[in-house]
DNA sequence: GAAGCACTCACCCGAAACAGTGATTTGATT
DNA sequence: AATCAAATCACTGTTTCGGGTGAGTGCTTC
């Protein structure tokens, strides 16, 4: 019997998940709280196996509450919720002992699947929520050289499929000059074509 | 009968629209949500056809949302709802499915033509920007063609940076043949060159 | 069996992109 | 005053791209 615990602001969330698990054998509603201070008062006489923590609540959020329950209560799991992909919260949430990390919209299979593979002492993400997290470890790893603001017009007439002497006419330039410019992109950027250029900017939203 | 939801932080505007529609037949209110998240939750055990969504909200805005709900729920239909024409928001919100855009000042009657337009699967605006925006979704919704798997592989790798030479090592083909893909990607996606070829195949997520 | 499509290969040619090098001007910063 | 970055322009190559055209194979569909 998995005894679950939820920490929500939101009681649409909190009635959500409950109706999906009421019903479900091996699960245990243990309760809920909707601000970080109630959680931790809960804790103080009762006892669950699994915590769902919402990420973003009013007050103490998600990221300071994970890290604190860790510290009293070791044995217990906690499962990062949340409805967006926010790498960097997620990121956050992990380090501060968190055992995963589902989205709100999760099917009810998959929220099954996430609290018993942490039961059992794995790490489970949605596959979004994984995605986000390996993006912003990605982006955040290489962190983009800036660009002056006549590379940024550039990049993005380029983008449009321009070739240079239809942006040097376009702004009144030489073709030199724009191909000057472009080049600088390349060398900036660390590409080596106009595909993995623009691939990186509409990716990275340079444009 | 077609069932209602909506989306506001207003508790005014909730009300105003709930009590206008509540005695109409042929319309069933479903409920309302007052934040992005809720409105996520309610749908997990709940259904509606149409979801009025305010396209401004604390947190989560409607634009993410409306992205979300279409990802999710691809057959209920948005409808925007705003105080006043913010042309770029509602475009943002059309890019991401949006059905349409009501004021939220509009009188009963223009309400209920928006719903029932938009139910059977029509586009709806109110106010002086609709005409440009009509204009813009025809060109949004024309579906792309498909791609064969090798045009879909070859498109990868140019977005990788390889050039025809390297590709053709790469797969064990002639150079020949995969510039033969490459032009009938061009053709298919109906693009002049690499980098919007690239653009197109990023932001419509080919690759 | 004809028609259609995916996939393959081939060649010509002009345009565009990419590499390398070097230069001047201007405006901001130190 | 000196330095630096951005922006501008120029020339010379080589490589790649893109348009056009054509053709053979194999597989499916009508």
């Amino acid at each position: 019997m998995v005894r679950v615990f939820i920490v929500d602001d939101h009681p649409v969330v909190i009635e959500g998940i409950h109706s999906l698990l009421k019903n479900e054998k091996g699960i245990e509603w243990a309760g809920h709280a909707m601000n970080a201070q109630s959680c931790l008062g809960f804790f103080v006489n009762n006892i669950a196996d699994i915590v769902l923590m919402d990420i973003s609540m009013p007050g103490m959020d998600g990221i300071e509450l994970c890290a604190m329950m860790k510290e009293k209560y070791p044995g217990i799991f906690i499962l990062g919720l949340s409805t967006f992909n926010q790498g960097l919260y997620i990121k956050k949430m992990m380090e501060n002992g968190a055992s995963g990390y589902i989205l709100k919209n999760s099917s009810k299979e998959e929220l099954l699947k996430a609290i018993h593979t942490v039961y059992n002492g794995g790490i489970f993400f949605s596959g979004e929520a994984g995605e986000a997290l390996m993006e912003y470890q990605k982006s955040s790893i290489t962190h983009l050289p800036e660009l002056s603001p006549r590379e940024k017009e550039i990049l993005s007439l380029i983008a449009e499929g321009y070739t240079n002497p239809q942006i040097a006419e376009k702004i009144f330039l030489s073709s030199f000059t724009v191909d000057s410019h472009r080049k600088n992109l390349l060398a900036k950027l660390n590409v080596k074509n106009t595909a993995s250029l623009i691939k990186l900017a509409v990716e990275r939203k340079l444009i």
